[in-house]
DNA sequence: TTGAAAGCGCTAACAT
DNA sequence: ATGTTAGCGCTTTCAA
């Protein structure tokens, strides 16, 4: 308004009509030779983007999303925008998103249901389709969501829903390996959270790998998926020594180490940690953090590109899951198990409720 | 289309009309019922919010968007996603829109000055306005941006660019202090990269501060703001000793410890190490950091909520710049000056170009 | 208070 | 290949 403020608003955004005037053409050509399949290449085409480009022209996203019903917008939910997880989802997400000329409205459930919901149910109406990273919502819920828009869930199974997850047998079965290669004849399994599939996941699997190298597992927990929640941890190996944890996740195993070694027990000399994911943190810690890679950066992008088929596809291709491939990184907190102290592990196993647990861990997965 | 898949098309958008219709109202009336200031009270408005809410109706806001001329959508570009430094931002900006009924969208920009350019134009045209956090642009592209929409600054001064920073001077101020509390005499400055604004205050601060108290300074890099940058910069250390170091963030600092660890030197035994930011690792590490903490997630929301208040202003209140209160947290990196090397410090001193250093940083600020 | 009508900027038939 | 005509779903004058 005041001609000394160099306001937005006098930056009036020039239109098709302008354009359309500007070319002496019909508002329809303007709009062709801005058009999706191979642009259209007539001279008066060029003509026009020539002119568009000196007006400064730009097509208007929303104007167009309201009368083609695509907004060319992703939702992208994830439960905790400060975890350190889902950095490199989120930058895998927003790449693969970039490259389709998609755009991300990313939206933080801070680890609540009810504010997750919410930010779908507001999300929904402006998106073309919804990454659900670590949802906290029921599985019928999620079924709900995914009636009104397509949806790809990331580290979850759920029936009817496509879904990326890494390769958690697989994870689980290279560090059992490991560790039964490093002599140690008994694990602890640490576990996250009660309603995350991945961890059913995670444990079941370790269940399942234990046998083939004669390996006694046990389970405690569950625990808060995060560093605090490792230290409770460890507070509880200390009733209950053991010479090899795995942990359901790096912050996790992270907490452990730290809880452990507040109490005088050295990691790795008296007893190794392995992770899960292979956070950014991981490679900081003294010592490095063993464990099993997930490739967090191919997860946020893999779900995204499915994401984008199935909206491009009009939700064709019905079972577009994926399994992603994981890695065991050794680093210093896995050692060979010490021999002075003979059976550490006797007594403490058979824990009571493994057979429940792997049994609950079900529910969700068709997997 | 087929039967038996309960895709989303099926799922046609109930839409004012349909709401009109089953209340017996204008279409007028209906949107009336949901308008904002205050909400229509009328015996009507009430019986249409009812229809509306069993026909399951949510008003569309690219709709809304296209006619009001609002999208309540914010952009946030960050210069790396997967940076720590950004997780807290993120998250505070994201609450702070979301309690003003906005929804964020989320760019990377890579570390890529062509990748953000891209991201803010296509932004520019769906959102009321935008967080720039960390930009890799020149002042002079920042202003041009804000002349279009909106623009609150992160971490970075700008004239006539509204932002928010923290207080480096004090926080440098507090670090130099605690070092020469711990008798130490002279500080290395780690820079950060050479084109951001915080390293240059920061260092010209860490000058300002050093006479009080009596503080020898020297300054090497600049390094690339990362881990591995920091291991570079400790090299360096290698070849021209000190006791205590400075560096210009978090990642550095730890890149340093893990350097000079490499090289036998010990932190905080043979030298004190302090980092800027306190990201999350910073705690994980051992030893733990010493950093002057910036209140990351504090940035993030008081910078969405400036840009809100500009929004709704229409850009009046000029300068609603914010300068946020730094702390200095203590951990293990720093300790007692060891008295047994008697001159660590001599000779390494007054390096050539400090002086230029601190004037270059003056481009960009106001402040 | 409510209804009628016009229009936000763009795309999508349908003509020409 | 280009022009014409309707909308997309909502807000907003302007009347009643």
């Amino acid at each position: 308004m005041e001609p000394t403020e160099a306001g937005h608003r006098e930056h009036r955004a020039t239109t098709i009509y302008d354009v359309a005037k500007a070319a002496g053409v019909a508002p329809s050509t303007v709009s062709r030779a801005f058009s999706r399949p191979g642009r259209v290449n007539s001279e008066t085409a060029e003509r026009i983007r020539q002119v568009a480009e000196e007006l400064g022209y730009r097509t208007n996203p929303l104007a167009r999303a309201l009368s083609t019903a695509r907004s060319h917008m992703l939702a992208l939910v994830v439960s905790d925008v400060a975890n350190p997880f889902y950095s490199e989802v989120i930058r895998g997400a927003q790449a693969a998103a970039a490259d389709a000329g998609f755009t991300v409205l990313l939206t933080d459930a801070q680890e609540s249901e009810r504010l997750e919901r919410a930010a779908i149910e507001r999300a929904i109406p402006s998106v073309d389709g919804i990454v659900l990273a670590g949802s906290r919502l029921s599985d019928s819920a999620i079924r709900m969501v995914s009636k009104q828009k397509p949806v790809v869930v990331l580290n979850r199974a759920i029936v009817d829903v496509p879904s990326v997850v890494p390769d958690n047998a697989r994870g689980m079965r290279q560090a059992a390996e490991h560790l039964a290669s490093l002599g140690h004849g008994s694990i602890t399994y640490v576990a996250g959270p009660e309603a995350s599939w991945a961890d059913g996941m995670r444990w079941r699997s370790l269940l399942e790998a234990a046998p083939d190298h004669s390996l006694r597992v046990r389970r405690i927990g569950p625990f808060s998926p995060d560093v605090p929640g490792g230290v409770q941890a460890a507070e509880v190996l200390t009733r209950n020594p053991t010479s090899a944890v795995i942990a359901y996740n790096d912050q996790l195993a992270i907490g452990v180490i730290r809880g452990l070694a507040a109490r005088g027990i050295r990691v790795p000399g008296d007893v190794s940690v392995i992770g899960f994911d292979n956070i950014f943190a991981s490679e900081l810690i003294s010592p490095g953090l063993t464990t099993v890679a997930a490739p967090l950066y191919t997860e946020g992008s893999t779900a995204t590109k499915h994401l984008l088929t199935l909206i491009e596809s009009g939700r064709r291709q019905q079972s577009l899951s994926a399994v992603l491939p994981t890695l065991l990184v050794v680093r210093g907190s896995t050692a060979q198990r010490k021999r002075k102290r003979t059976s550490p592990a006797s007594g403490t196993n058979s824990i009571p409720g493994s057979a429940a647990a792997a049994a609950r861990s079900t529910s969700a997965g068709s997997r």
